[in-house]
DNA sequence: CGATTATCCTGTGCGC
DNA sequence: TGCGCACAGGATAATC
């Protein structure tokens, strides 16, 4: 369930320790992770160095000296590790990036929706990620105006669909909506534009405060850093995974609403 | 075109 | 104690 925060919090982990170092070798064993191309595409990388890494929403772009890229994206389960080589591999070890000098960057991910790839072209710009819409830190109020208001959607569907904004996720869609005071169940295009400019604050509120915070590791442990330390946001959920528990603001109940397929938690005495 | 649904997958936790 | 099952949900293809 890694969002923004989490995959932000990794990259910033990632550089200090990544950048700068030649990859000396990289390790595919599981056939799910790398699959969208051949698997030995990413010996291209063989004595590359690692120039940057970079993020757009819930994607990882490591950039090498070369000009070529690599996408990771870790979907639900999948970790990034940094560890030296000799140590036991973790169950669920899918690819080994060894790095001279810098040991070891490790992709566990226990149920394999997670990915690398090599990106189809060179430079900053990945065409396998095009379609995301701006990354959700820095999309502006008036975009949001604009997007909203053509989506007869509920709003929390809105919020995580991609296209329109990248990197909000199931956890941080619910704390944005309650930091909005909005019910995430309303459809998007009802709201006013000085809604949406609540909205548009709320974003960039939680998930700053998120990312200050090192992201959030729920109690499957799933998401941790390249350390494999957890987060501490979780401490600091207003909605999420609270059903039944009294709002930390007004003390009600929390609500869990459902629509469709899709569910939210919410505050429905704060949220309008 | 926009919205919704099924699919991928394994570990966990619950009820019986 | 153990078994079966619902659930967790990001992205994508298929369908309405």
């Amino acid at each position: 369930m890694p969002e923004l925060p989490e995959v932000e919090t990794l990259r910033c982990d990632l550089r200090p320790r990544f950048v700068g170092h030649r990859l000396e070798r990289a390790e595919v064993t599981g056939p799910r992770t790398v699959r969208r191309h051949p698997p030995e595409l990413l010996a291209q990388l063989h004595g590359d160095v690692l120039a940057e890494v970079g993020r757009h929403g819930k994607y990882l772009l490591f950039q090498w000296a070369s000009g070529r890229a690599l996408v990771a994206h870790l979907r639900m389960s999948g970790q990034l590790l940094a560890s030296e080589p000799g140590t036991p591999l973790a169950r669920h070890t899918h690819a080994v990036l060894w790095f001279g000098g810098a040991g070891q960057l490790r992709f566990v991910d226990p149920r394999t929706f997670g990915e690398l790839f090599m990106a189809s072209s060179p430079g900053p710009q990945v065409a396998e990620i095009a379609h995301l819409g701006p990354d959700a830190l820095a999309a502006g109020a008036g975009y949001l105006v604009a997007e909203l208001a053509r989506r007869r959607a509920p709003l929390k569907s809105v919020l995580v669909d991609q296209r329109v904004l990248a990197g909000i996720g199931n956890i941080y869609a619910d704390e944005i909506c309650f930091d909005a005071r909005l019910r995430p169940d309303r459809p998007a295009a009802a709201l006013r534009p000085v809604h949406v400019q609540r909205l548009a604050a709320s974003v960039r509120r939680v998930l700053a405060a998120a990312v200050q915070a090192r992201g959030s590791t729920l109690a499957d442990g799933q998401y941790v850093d390249l350390n494999g330390q957890a987060g501490r946001y979780q401490g600091a959920h207003m909605v999420y995974g609270r059903a039944g528990q009294p709002c930390r603001r007004c003390g009600r109940e929390v609500a869990r609403l459902a629509w469709g397929a899709r569910q939210a938690y919410a505050c429905t005495h704060c949220q309008h």
